[in-house]
DNA sequence: CTAACTAGTCAAGCAACCTTTACTATGTCG
DNA sequence: CGACATAGTAAAGGTTGCTTGACTAGTTAG
């Protein structure tokens, strides 16, 4: 990359142009943060096609989004809506939508005769658990690339940041 | 697969059911991917939401994944849009706004009257550097909540995992 | 009992992001 | 030159993923 094309482009050339490409190299290639994002994206990018590939329904980012935070025992709507930061209108046409492909059923709460519990159907288990194996195939696929000892330290580094990230986001 | 359904869900479960459950947590627990996925989400949106604030300017995602796609010496619409996967007129929209906000421009490209090169502004690479500036104070944050070894263990195996998934989209 | 609240649904609408179709201007190849 | 391909723009429209507002049915406190 030379200057002079910068030059061109700017149309106006400067010292400080230059100064600018350099640190911007410079910085683009050692944040750790912008390679973790970039792997993470690749990755599940991955994941998600295969996992559509394997139980061959059409679910999207906001269905994986939506399914971690339903309970095996149930969840209502509301709860769910609270969980996602979304309103429950939002919430329940995810639902409707995984209850279409029946993945998930809606039964009554019986501590409640207004609420309903959305819940992983028989075939929504299934689904789970095939997706999942979805991810185990691919953390076999890392443990060949990465070795054992850095899929554990990756494993080990996620989790504290996840819970370094929820702890702020709860406390403020 | 075929035993009770509703009740299960309600917790009324067949062996079956409890059987599931256990492996669904044993693995939903378990997943480095989950948690790597987990990890990156989190991290990016307080990121975005920190650049927002830092430069004032009304980027939104798509912005964010247009960008780190232009060279500095200026790229053409149509090898962005490539890059990008979506349409000319899709990134052509993109880059409009970025131009309205003063952070790109558009050049004429002397190798083809046709074409236009799209570069950083001035201004566009200053609001960058600030852009990665907010990463570097996350960094900072991290190597503090990590030590220093973890988080060159995390940087070599975001590296590697890069690496392998780009290797993979490339050959196949 | 009744007033206020809560769970869920229905309907309309909006912003983000993308597409298809159609067009102009320029370059390239015979 | 003439046919065709390519860079970019313009306009219209579709999907996703959310919102607000209005409503029904069931719960709870005074």
């Amino acid at each position: 990359m030379s200057s002079s094309e910068v030059d061109d482009c700017l149309g106006a050339g400067s010292t400080l142009s230059v100064a600018y490409e350099d640190e911007l190299e410079a910085q683009k290639a050692r944040s750790t943060l912008q390679l973790l994002f970039r792997a993470a994206r690749l990755l599940n990018e991955r994941a998600i096609a295969k996992t559509q590939k394997r139980i061959k329904l059409p679910v999207r980012v906001a269905h994986t989004t939506l399914l971690p935070h339903i309970d095996l025992e149930g969840t209502r709507l509301t709860e769910l809506a609270r969980r996602l930061g979304v309103t429950k209108q939002a919430a329940g046409q995810l639902v409707d939508e995984l209850e279409a492909m029946g993945m998930l059923e809606r039964v009554p709460d019986p501590a409640d005769a207004r609420a309903k519990l959305v819940c992983f159907s028989p075939r929504g288990k299934k689904a789970l658990l095939e997706g999942l194996g979805t991810l185990q195939d691919m953390e076999a696929e890392l443990e060949a690339l990465l070795g054992r000892a850095d899929l554990a330290a990756l494993h080990r580094i996620a989790t504290t940041l996840v819970r370094a990230e929820e702890a702020r986001a709860d406390g403020g």
